[in-house]
DNA sequence: ATGGTCGCTGGGCGA
């Protein structure tokens, strides 16, 4: 059972890269952030033709979030619960016996800014959220964009990544910590201990090339899952195709 | 990183 996060940063543009991929990585299940896509726009008659039910929650311009899965997602939540929110960037399906979480962190811009104000609130629903969902679903995947590296070991330059720097402060690691400490664990800190293994890199300065990235994209396992953690990773290849999103797939395999 | 790139949109914002 092979799960993976990928932003696809516009499913419009990328949508060959995403049909490519599920071709050659063959996942059971995505959860895709930025698809930037209205739900009457949604390909999900594309995906379907490669074996894929989807459940989608969009919007035009920014954001949005779907699932996709070879088995038909169930009990589909869209949006956080009891959380007014104008931007589309949660959903949630059981896909048999698992429940999948999909979530597009807020970015936050600055540390200080209204949006990091606004990215904080955010967590701190998810986190109630998620520790409901625990109850419910004992057997739960939290995947997604989250927009915080979780430590030194995933940035190029933690000079530069610091606890006073968006994507790497103090109050946004300490939320991530806060959800981990739910039960949850990173699945791919549960395969390697190795740093350098990135998900995003800039568009600028030929960040890509030059392996200037950060782990932001990650998948997240509940304590009933992790014994059967088999492999984690992330897929560079569709990174370096023409005119990729900048996220690479992050992905974990289930026995 | 005071931004050199993208995507969406139609000028400037968000990342």
């Amino acid at each position: 059972m092979k799960i993976a996060s990928w932003n696809v940063n516009s499913l419009n543009v990328r949508l060959p890269h995403l049909q490519r991929w599920l071709q050659e990585a063959a996942p059971d299940v995505v959860g895709l952030q930025e698809t930037k896509l209205e739900d009457h726009r949604f390909p999900d008659a594309a995906l379907a033709e490669l074996g894929y039910r989807s459940v989608f929650h969009g919007q035009k311009t920014y954001n949005g979030v779907a699932i996709l899965a070879r088995q038909a997602p169930q009990a589909v939540q869209i949006g956080i619960p009891g959380f007014a929110d104008t931007q589309a960037r949660a959903i949630a399906a059981t896909v048999g016996e698992l429940r999948i979480v999909d979530l597009y962190v807020v970015n936050g811009q600055d540390v200080g800014s209204e949006k990091y104000a606004y990215k904080l609130r955010w967590l701190d629903a998810v986190h109630d959220w998620l520790a409901d969902e625990l109850k419910t679903y004992p057997n739960l995947v939290v995947l997604g964009d989250f927009n915080i590296a979780p430590d030194d070991r995933d940035v190029h330059d933690p000079q530069l990544w610091n606890a006073d720097h968006i994507l790497t402060s103090s109050a946004e690691r300490a939320a991530l910590q806060r959800l981990l400490a739910l039960g949850l664990h990173d699945g791919l800190r549960l395969h390697t201990q190795e740093g350098g293994l990135f998900s995003w890199w800039d568009y600028r300065q030929a960040a890509f090339r030059r392996n200037l990235g950060l782990r932001i994209d990650l998948t997240l396992v509940s304590d009933a899952l992790r014994p059967h953690v088999q492999a984690a990773g992330i897929d560079t290849t569709p990174r370096s195709w023409e005119r990729a999103s900048d996220h690479a797939p992050a992905f974990v395999v289930l026995d």
